[in-house]
Formats: C-alpha cells, structure tokens, sequence
DNA sequence: ATTGTGAATTAGACACAGTCCAAATATTGA
DNA sequence: TCAATATTTGGACTGTGTCTAATTCACAAT
C-alpha cells in the first residue's frame, strides 16, 4: 500500500499525496516534505516555521487545514503527550514513544516484539482505535 | 502511606492534604474534595464549576496554582488524552486508560495484571518516570 | 485565449485553556 | 498586637487552534 522510498523529495510527495487520495498542491506538498524529510515528530507552529522558512509563504489556517486531512486520509498521525501542543508524526506504522519531559523529546519505539497482556475485555459497543505506549522519562537524578 | 478511607467528606480531606504535606486551605480542601468524592477525572474547568457551584468563589488563578501543588505533592495525576484539554485524576496507584475518543469518555484500567514485554532498555542517563497504557477505543461502527 | 466552476488558500478575527503579576487578604508566630 | 509569611485574587496576557467570508488557483470546456 504504501510507498517503499529511501529518501524523500517534493516530487515522490506528490505521488505520496496521490496515493493517499490527496489532491498534491504546492502547499501541501511542501507541509509533507516537512515531516517526511526530516522523520519527526513536529508540531503545527514548527511545520509552519519550516514551510516558511523556504520561500512560499503558507498560512496558519492551510497548516491546520492540511495537518486535519492528512490525518483524515491516515498520511500521518498526532501524538497527544504534551499538554500544551499537539505533535504530528509521518510514522504511521505501529509504535510507541518515549517522552522526556524534560526536554520534549519524543523518541519511537518500534512495536514490534512488545506485546501487553492483561488487558481488560472492551466495553460492549466499541471497538479499540489503537493502543498507545507512552513511557515517561527524565534525566536521571 | 496513603489513608485508607471508604468515603470522602471535608474533615478527611484536611488530614488528606497534610499527609501530603500541603497546607489545608478552604479552596484547597473544596478542590481535593471535588476530585476525591467523585473519583472521576475532571477538567479544571469542571473542577472550577464543581467547586463554585456550592458557595464560596475559588478564582481560575488559584484553581490552576492548586492542582499544581497537588500534582507537585503526588496527591493527583494529570492525563494527557485529549489535544485540547488536560483531565486531573483522583487515583495515582498504577493504572492505564481506555479513552473514548466519540465521547471523551475516560476509564480506568486497574494495573494489577498487566504486563509489557519487550520494551527496549532505556537510553543512558534517563530513568522511567511512569509508563502509560491509552487504548483508544470508538463506538462499533 | 477566455471563461466558468469547484477546490484550495488566505487574513484576520475569534475562542479558549492556561499563565502571570502585583495587589489584597488571610494566617501564623513572636 | 504587629510583623512576617503564605495564599488568593482579578484581570491582563499568551499561545494553540478554529472559523469565516473573500480571494485565488487549477483546470476543463468553449
């Protein structure tokens, strides 16, 4: 399904965009070649800072907008660990973080080989959307 | 460590908070006691509304400084789940969450039984902090 | 080339959780 | 009582994120 690239540049983001059923514009391209090139976790006013920087003046309302449908599309993710901001993140496939508090840092864990036992049984009427591992850390005191 | 009391009223909720070494003030007895006899996870804008609904005003300022003094003491815990908000939690023994992402719903998972097998050993000079386990769940579609 | 159409982008006002500060008030101890 | 300390407070402020109505863009049809 999706894409099996090494590298990352605008023209193959199109193709990514399309791929997920994104219409590929300048703006967007450029929004996904920030996540993608760098493989971080950004946040929205860091995506923007980035977009920015280059030439193409892109709006704040564009970066909202575009982060939403890229979510929507399952392009990205978001990572809630920070009260304050979200993060978006390009890895899509399983897996779980570590997040220093103290510095904000957000490091992958690869899922696989992690395995939870002792789950309680759903609540009937649902079904389960994900499960997210975040472990807290800090430097050592 | 912990008192072990079967209900909540504002007379323990005084000896609650100098357990903890925390000064019992009026508003900070109004709040531990919002969180406590309802065990549920509050907004602070629940908590400010639960605790101004009965009679004496608590200010959003102090609202906010006394939950950080009470997360500070380790009398509650903050969860972070939803990308907009942060939810205060009565309960600090070790437990995860089902998070409803519909409703907003959040549940406690007791920690009792539940493993994790596979975590990769942590980078140098960090120690773990708390692991959280969110299993997001959505009404069956 | 020009025009029409829907999709995308935009500026800027707005909403709202949370922070900050200096003044006011309450509490404590000598 | 008085002074020193701790706590609370209103209200201005910050920073994310949302909304809307107007503009601009891409592109197909003439």
């Amino acid at each position: 399904m999706d894409m099996m690239v090494t590298y990352y540049n605008r023209d193959n983001m199109a193709d990514l965009l399309r791929g997920h059923g994104i219409n590929p514009t300048h703006q967007r391209i450029e929004i996904a070649y920030a996540l993608f090139s760098r493989q971080q976790h950004l946040s929205a006013e860091q995506i923007m800072a980035a977009v920015n920087d280059r030439h193409s003046e892109t709006s704040k309302a564009t970066v909202y907008n575009t982060l939403k449908l890229f979510l929507d599309k399952k392009l990205i993710r978001e990572v809630i660990v920070d009260p304050s901001k979200v993060f978006y993140d390009p890895n899509t496939q399983a897996h779980h973080h570590f997040y220093n508090t103290a510095s904000g840092q957000l490091t992958d864990i690869d899922a696989d080989g992690i395995s939870i036992h002792g789950l309680p049984t759903l609540p009937a009427g649902v079904e389960t959307e994900g499960v997210d591992i975040i472990v807290r850390i800090r430097p050592t005191a």
